[in-house]
Parts: C-alpha cells; structure tokens; sequence
DNA sequence: CGTAATTTTGACTCCGCTCAATTGGCGTGG
DNA sequence: CCACGCCAATTGAGCGGAGTCAAAATTACG
C-alpha cells in the first residue's frame, strides 16, 4: 500500500510534541488565520515531522504525491531537470513557507526538494487537508491563499527571467532573501548563503561564473560584502537603484 | 459596494443558457471530473457570461478580486507590468482554461487579462467556488488541480526562460501550441497566431526581432510556413529535434 | 591532512539585443 | 475605391552582455 520512494514511511517519525498552536512560523504557515480555537482540529493535519540531513531529498519528482510539507526549520531548494539533464532551480524555502503543492493536481510530485542544511518539516497529508478545509472555511480560505500566492511568486520570478539583466535579477534576488529574513527575525543585512553559486545562478537563469562576478561587482560597487557564503547588506537603498536605473 | 473598475457589472450579462452540460469545454474546464448528477450545481457556480472585443480587458492588476473566468471561445493573454513600466506576457489562454486565480489570495488581482480576439468568457464568482467546493468533494479536487497545474504549468516556462536559448523556446512555445489546439478539435499543424511578435517575445524572454528571425529560421529549415500571423508546422518531429540537440 | 568541491578571475567568443531601414497589411476617411 | 497613415513584421549591420574555456585560489569534508 505505501509505495515509499525517497520519503522514509510517514508513520515512523516523531508525532509527539506537534503542536501548531505554540509553533512561532504558525502565522507564516498553513494555518494562519485560523482562530485560536480551531488550531488544535489544525493538529491533527499535521501527522509528524521529518527531520532531514543536508543533501537529503524531501520528495523527489515522480515521487509519488501524499503530502504537502511545512518548513519548520532549514533551508530547501526545489528542482526540475529536463530530457536533456538540464537542471532548474524552481524556488528557495525556508520557514514557515510550504513545499510540494505543485503534486496536488497529479498524484507525483512535479519537483525535487533538497535540504540545504540539516532540516525539520511538517508533513501534512493531503486527504486530511482536503477532509478539514470542508470543514474549516478559514482553512479553505487559507490553503486557497497558499495556492494562490505560489503562483503569484512564480510569476515574479518569470518577469525577473524573462525582462532583467543579471545585475536585476541578483540585486533582486539579495532583496528578497533580505526580506524574508527579517520577517522572521533574522537580521535584514547580515546573512548566511545555503546555496551555492551554481544554484543561485541556476534560479536566476544565469552561470555561476556570472554570478560571482556580479558578486564582486556588487562589493566594488559598495552594496555588498561578501566572503564565501557570508553576505553582508551594506546599501539597500543602493540595491534597490540597481533595478529603478533601466538604462 | 461594487467597486467596479475594467469589469462591467457582473450582474448585466446574460444569464440565460448558461449550461456546463452542454458546454464542450466542460471536460477541460473547472467542471472537468464532477458526475453528471452534479454538474445541475455546478451551474450554479457559473454566474454568467461576458463577452469581449479584442483588446479590451476582462480584468486589470490591483483591480478588485470577485471572481475567477473560464474562456468559452476566443483568445487571452496575461501580463503584469513592473515598475519601470515593462511587460511581461505571462501566458496565453484559450477555450476552457482559467483567468484570473492569482487574485485567490489577495483580494486584487495580480495580472491582468486582455481578449487577443472577440472572445466570451464564464463568470465564477470565487464566493460561490469556495461555498460550493465545501458540498462537493469533486468539484473542491478539480480546483485544487485547476490551482496546482498553474504552478506546474509557470514551472514549466520558469525552465524555459531560465536554461533554453532562444530557438529552444521557440520550439516549446509552437510544441506547445499545437498540442493545446489539438485538444480543442483543431488542426495541430496549422494555425492563426492571435499575438504579435512582440507578445511572443515577451512571454520567451526574446524581443521581437529575435521572434521574427527565429520563425525565418525555422522557415529555412523547412520545420515551418510561416506567412505573416499564419503559422503552419510542417516537421514537428523537427522542431522536437531542436530542444534534443542541446549543443 | 589530502582530495574534491566551490569560488574567483581572466581572456575570448558568440548569441541575442540595439538601431535602423524597408516592406506589407489593414482600417479609416476623403 | 484609392490614398494615407499606422502598426506589425522582416532583414541587415554592428555591438555588448553573458557564456565558455581555463587556471588558480580557497574552502569543505572525509
């Protein structure tokens, strides 16, 4: 019955201590704007949590689809790879923010989800999501939402892709990253890249020689530090002239 | 109440023989999968319908979000417009596809949707989706798969605008096409383009002269006739060859 | 501690863009 | 009905931004 590709079975994994209601991504998560009251039906969507090592895949394109996973802690990227063995890196999640949604309408996960750093998820199985939001019309609303606003993220990167020059697509790619961050408390200047250039360079549509060149010019252009991983916001403002100065 | 801004009043149009039974789209559409017991309800889903003449918009970025449209007959295209004033084509939209659900989440929509031709849409007011998704299981499966095969569809341009050159994309988008105008009953290799060059370039991520010399191409290479807007694909074992021979 | 992986930087190339001129279609109005 | 003007499409010449190839430096990891 459980077909069981790269997912480890679902029941194994802790399913003590799952508690959405004093879980601080819950107003990121699947569960925002539920009232307070209706959290704890919430609990029972969400079956375990699955700890990930680094490099460990979460699900794997063709996988079979059961589960959509909250991020708890970590960093992930999703992929496709075409005929060719061409790789692209769909999205970076990190947490609070939700992975596997684009399986619902099939029964495979479309994507590849890979841990960036030791990691722990959420796995809310599909049915049980399915069964509640016809009960709890804010879950509905919410799961909806969810839904919605990966596609609409999806559309900013097609604009990034399809009408920016490289120097954009990074300066926009630092912005966002600085943002998501501080929404979740980390500091908005100071950060720590999960991701290699390659895989920066494969999101943004670009090589990673470009990359970490535009890197450098960026430090020399006095927006940026960077050593290695490290990246330091130095002008935010001045990032965000990167984009307005359409030559 | 009705802050009514490109749309008309969803209340006018008219509302007689608005049947989902009847229609050819139905399998294609968001009442694709429901038992014929239950498409009755369904109907009353479908509000109403609109018609369009070519050029005039069904919707419009940050206007309200009321309801989400089936194409009934005729050509759409989306874009969103950055801050700088630049397009971006986000996809094109014929008989039975759905416009309008990136404004599920927010309470605006994101994009905005113009008729490529004279076209006629259906009204689903979201209100009564979500209300009626509740009561039937099937109908809240369809849309769940109508949301998620948008992501999957964005991912698929996603790939192409961020690792395919220029006569790859080309290729996808004429594949892509045909095999969608297959599914309505129409020739699969021969056809009217409803957008101009410019259009094509914007949702490949090409300016317009690079669409235009890509089709002279195509057209030496015997894979396609290319007569102004009249397309027609001679080789499409060819054209498939182009995305294999990755260089 | 040694090997592999990642990152940086340089030199050169080439694909797609820019700028420009021309042609062709089509709707409008004289 | 034709002339005009506008918009779309084609084609050419030249350029430039990002890719390719290559080598060195630095770091990560078993």
């Amino acid at each position: 019955m459980y077909a069981v590709t790269a997912n480890k079975p679902d029941a194994s994994p802790n399913k003590f201590e799952v508690t959405c209601s004093s879980c601080n991504m819950r107003e990121l998560c699947l569960p925002g704007g539920l009232r307070a009251e209706d959290l704890p039906r919430m609990e029972n969507v969400v079956y375990a949590r699955r700890r990930l090592k680094r490099g460990e895949a979460l699900f794997a394109a063709a996988d079979e689809f059961k589960a959509v996973y909250a991020v708890r802690s970590g960093f992930f990227k999703t992929s496709i790879v075409d005929g060719e063995g061409r790789e692209q890196v769909m999205g970076f999640f990190m947490g609070g923010e939700l992975l596997g949604m684009d399986g619902i309408g099939a029964s495979r996960y479309n994507s590849t989800a890979i841990a960036l750093e030791d990691s722990e998820v959420c796995v809310m199985p599909y049915g049980l999501i399915e069964e509640m939001a016809r009960e709890l019309p804010a879950l509905q609303r919410q799961l909806h939402a969810v839904l919605a606003r990966e596609i609409v993220r999806d559309h900013g990167v097609m604009m990034l892709l399809g009408s920016m020059r490289a120097e954009e697509r990074l300066a926009v790619f630092l912005l966002n990253l600085s943002k998501r961050l501080t929404r979740r408390g980390y500091s908005h200047s100071d950060f720590h890249l999960r991701m290699t250039r390659e895989e920066i360079g494969s999101y943004l549509g670009l090589k990673l020689e470009t990359v970490s060149r535009l890197f450098s010019q960026f430090q020399r252009d006095a927006l940026i530090e960077v050593e290695q991983k490290h990246v330091r916001i130095v002008d935010i403002a001045g990032l965000e002239r990167v984009l307005a100065a359409r030559s």
